[in-house]
DNA sequence: GTGAAAGCGCTAACAT
DNA sequence: ATGTTAGCGCTTTCAC
């Protein structure tokens, strides 16, 4: 390969100097529209794109939103990003995304590398990172925002919801309908430390009515629709009285709904499922599974409007914006 | 905030040169292991974290390798940036993802900025990019790989297959099974090119048998379970002799399969419903639809592999991984 | 409006 | 094993 183009290609090619080139490209206004003009055409006939490297090492600052997100393969972290990303377009700002596998120490070192990018703000799922993490991201001097969960200490500023308010509020929505026998199916939750908060603030409200889940099974696999269905099965022969089972989220529940309606057992007369996040597989038999809906995609957006404003403003202030969740019961709610 | 330390500070800090500490930050083994010790302790006293726009620019290779996607709320994608993201663990090169839309504009100019932090190499999603973003990449003297896709012109190395020739197979073995009158419904078909290939070729099996999609239902919407109930329940009600409906992917299927449990509709022996990629959804419903299971993890975890034996290499090859789907019958292989 | 000089923080290459 | 020198490609600052 030939050797890459520099500015000073540019300026050579557009009988400049390297500096007005500079200019140019990025759009200062000092410079006389004809010089422009020639700049930007003779940059796009040899092929010039810039070094950001170079360009943000010496001037102190990248344009990169660092996003950290526990897992790419639950839906909701996706789409997260995915409002994340289109609140930069038209900023100017690139969001870089880092997994952690919801690992402590994965993340230390993926906020580490991310920071070492000198990145113009950060954004990182939830409140339960390490000290060492929290210390690093305090000290990087950028605005910080943590994303889906407010059930903790800000770093700096917060946009999410409280976990075991929204399990709190579908238990008592559940028990408001009578329902007095409850199941706990979870998957993943020694790593998901929100859909644990959420079994507890829901549990907190079963307490109070004097009740408790009468029957629970968990297993540490990535949550699924087959491992829903097949926990279903096992907790209902089980359990045969249960009238209502509370799951860690939407895949597992659609699982339990897919296998009721299989063995025609009735949902929710017989028995209420009840998950979490308004997933779009619910509409396959909409209303059939209680939820409470999740703003993810605003979630990431106003997370990342917070950056964007903080980099325009001339000083920071911490933000703590909650979209709480809705509680949804669908037909559960056209019984008495 | 306090300026931010520098490795002049480490080094200041360890009583050694500027240099020595580089090395040892970096685990040179020229260097005696005592400095070795005081310099790594150093930075850790002093909270020490390089600045990697300055080690990049120096060496001129950074240890970003930039994925690009047209999207995040398709599943398959985030699946595959799993797989990408689990193959850089431990390499010291860190995955940078970038999202298009199914935007050319889009993706020209993401994969422009990419190349702007001169990454060590570059997943690209597809074979349908621009004349202009492929001279882009061809010129950036990395290694580049594009996923998902085998049907049209490699840049550098591919890892995908031919949706094609997957159509065509699914078409044929739906064919054997004694399916006669087709519908196809679709979602996105505009921007998602694979989809239309994979429809392609499903025609062009059936016209090899003198037959034609009896209907067809398209809309420019994001595939989704609820579009898939809807657009199943239309073309069952306009068309009720149809045996078999091919979706553009099985999250519509999913739908459709949603809509024919609902209204009593036997799946598959009245309807045949196949699908695409052979999603964990399906689980719900185990063996009820046909579909093409795609190894998407596999195919990202390949790509980055190939990336990064390429980097370890002297020299240079391109390669062309096929990881043609499997089409798998379900239920329908039970029948005659 | 334009240019020349200095330097961002690090590493490569060459000393020692 | 360690230090010195030069420079990566750009932007900042200050001349003109």
């Amino acid at each position: 390969m030939t050797k890459r183009k520099t500015l000073i290609d540019v300026a050579t090619a557009a009988g400049v100097s390297k500096m007005t080139a500079s200019r140019a490209l990025r759009g200062d206004r000092d410079v006389s529209a004809a010089s422009k003009e020639r700049v930007i055409k003779a940059a796009k006939e040899i092929g010039y794109f810039g070094n950001n490297l170079a360009a943000s090492l010496s001037s102190e600052r990248s344009d990169i939103i660092g996003v950290v997100v526990p897992s790419l393969t639950n839906i909701v972290f996706p789409q997260a990003m995915s409002g994340v990303s289109d609140a930069l377009v038209g900023t100017g700002l690139q969001p870089a995304f880092g997994v952690t596998d919801y690992d402590l120490d994965r993340e230390y070192e993926v906020v580490g590398r991310m920071l070492s990018w000198r990145p113009a703000g950060m954004i990182v799922t939830g409140v339960d990172q390490s000290a060492p993490t929290r210390q690093l991201l305090s000290e990087a001097g950028i605005p910080i925002v943590q994303i889906m969960d407010s059930d903790g200490d800000a770093i700096d500023s917060i946009v999410g919801f409280s976990h075991r308010a929204a399990g709190t509020e579908m238990a008592q929505a559940l028990l408001k309908k009578g329902r007095q026998r409850f199941g706990y199916i979870g998957c993943n939750l020694q790593s998901d430390l929100r859909a644990g908060r959420r079994r507890q603030g829901f549990e907190d409200a079963l307490r109070q009515s004097g009740l408790n889940f009468e029957a629970s099974l968990t297993r540490e696999c990535l949550s699924s629709v087959g491992d829903g269905r097949a926990l279903t099965q096992q907790i209902l022969t089980e359990n045969p009285d249960l009238d209502c089972i509370y799951y860690s989220n939407d895949d597992v529940a659609f699982g339990g709904l897919c296998y009721c309606l299989h063995s025609g057992m009735g949902v929710p007369d017989r028995v209420a499922l009840s998950g979490f996040n308004g997933l779009g597989i619910l509409q396959g038999f909409p209303g059939l599974i209680a939820t409470s809906t999740t703003l993810r995609r605003d979630i990431g957006h106003a997370a990342a409007d917070i950056i964007v404003g903080s980099l325009k403003a001339a000083k920071r202030a911490s933000q703590t914006i909650i979209m709480q969740p809705q509680t949804l019961l669908g037909a559960l709610d056209e019984t008495p």
